[in-house]
RNA sequence: GGGCGGUUCGCAUAGCGGCAAUUGCAUCAGACUGUAAAUCUGACGUCUUCGGACUACGGGGGUUCGAGUCCCUCACCGCCCA
């Protein structure tokens, strides 16, 4: 069974149209997971998600160690039976939080710098990661404890978690890292790959390299170059990439990686970002942003997105979006979200995780429908 | 009629001689990209050349260098006793 196959190229780009086969089903490409970090997409069912037209979740390796344990979902089954999700899953590996824990909590700032936070970079925290090259001790935001990860470690969980495709242990280098640092960072991730790959023992799970390398382009071909050289089933992007500069990352790293293989863009998330990446040749997409954004409000539409909390919604009767066909523009009209949101009713949360969810999936419709018929993406 | 208690920036609260004055809610604005996020940040008396200026804790009067804070008095609102 071979695992990944492009099922066509698109005329007037770099953008495939794909399939990966897994145990647990096909993942027809392009196309975005949505994150189940704790083995939830938060507030809404397996059914629903399948509903809304998803085929593939990502869920969270260092999450799940550390609540309920990655023994205690092995011993009933794996993560898959565990959550009720029978399709297939991805989990990654940790290495997000190597960053999200470490410089990205202690200097406040996401893997995408936001160009107004530069200037205050103070963070008093504690940082809750530490980073040595043989791997990272972890203090847990649950509890404080203390938890040791490692390239086999990571891949053990993993192995544990059962999911269809798992990703090496990595570090997400820190959009303020420096070139020194962006280098050493990068290369410790290459001999983590190395280990990874040694460390792999099940057959059935797909394995993912990592490209890092920041801001800089040599870096960036370097590692690309490595990692893509390695025998791995797929490869993921992963890192900041700068605001605006994605684009270019994507053009320096994509010739170095096989084009029979799939690529995926870790976190990435905006819709302008997917269309760009998509028209470069990625494959793959997961990205926290249209759940959260529905969790704190926002409703995304093909206009824009705008938060509901806003008074001027208080009486307002029109769904969300007019041309949108999910149960919950069928069914509610703003006033009500409004309202939903205002008492901090959690069917408020629900309903426009669903929303989002669903504009997003309609979204990579559209992208693969574009591809396949040779017509302009976006 | 008598005895207490209260009246603070939309609402509710703190404040017991140095105060443009606490906290919560509400309001407004912003953020969110491999989820420490149903979260977080900021504004919230008026004006400002951003140093400050002015007006403010029910009304009036007083004590004091200085009063939301102490005293007197009036008004209104509670509770209790007749």
């Amino acid at each position: 069974m071979e695992f990944f196959k492009v099922l066509k190229k698109h005329k007037h780009s770099k953008a495939r149209l794909g399939l990966i086969k897994t145990a647990h089903g096909n993942i027809h490409t392009p196309a975005f997971l949505p994150v189940a970090t704790k083995a939830a997409i938060k507030s809404l069912s397996p059914e629903e998600i399948k509903k809304i037209g998803f085929e593939a979740i990502l869920s969270n390796t260092y999450h799940l160690y550390l609540q309920p344990g990655s023994k205690i979902i092995k011993k009933l089954g794996d993560l898959h039976k565990f959550m009720n999700w029978p399709g297939p899953i991805i989990t990654d590996s940790g290495g997000f939080q190597v960053f999200s824990l470490g410089f990205g909590l202690k200097d406040k700032v996401g893997k995408i710098l936001n160009k107004n936070i530069q200037e205050e970079q103070v963070g008093q925290q504690a940082k809750l990661a530490r980073i040595d090259q043989a791997g990272v001790t972890f203090t847990s935001h649950l509890d404080g404890s203390h938890h040791r990860f490692t390239p086999e470690s990571s891949i053990k969980i993993q192995e544990d978690l059962g999911a269809d495709i798992i990703f090496v242990f990595d570090e997400c280098t820190s959009p303020l890292a420096n070139y020194d640092y962006t280098q050493k960072s990068m290369e410790r991730t290459h001999q983590w790959a190395q280990r990874c790959l040694k460390a792999k023992k099940r057959n059935k799970q797909a394995l993912f390299g990592i490209v890092q390398g920041g801001l800089f382009k040599d870096l960036r071909q370097a590692s690309a170059k490595f990692i893509g050289d390695l025998p791995f089933d797929g490869f993921g992007i992963g890192g900041s990439f700068g605001k605006g500069e994605m684009k270019k990352a994507l053009d320096w790293v994509i010739p170095y990686l096989p084009s029979n293989k799939p690529r995926h863009l870790l976190g990435i998330g905006y819709l302008d970002d997917i269309k760009e990446a998509v028209k470069r040749g990625i494959d793959l997409f997961d990205c926290v942003q249209p759940t959260r954004l529905a969790r704190h409000g926002t409703f995304l539409t093909a206009q824009g997105k705008f938060s509901i909390l806003k008074s001027v919604y208080q009486t307002d009767k029109k769904p969300i979006s007019k041309n949108c066909s999910c149960d919950t523009c069928q069914n509610f009209n703003r006033a009500y979200l409004h309202h939903l949101f205002k008492t901090k009713e959690i069917l408020g949360a629900r309903l426009a995780t669903f929303h989002n969810l669903w504009f997003i999936s309609r979204f990579m419709e559209k992208i693969r429908r574009d591809i396949k018929e040779d017509k302009n993406i976006g």
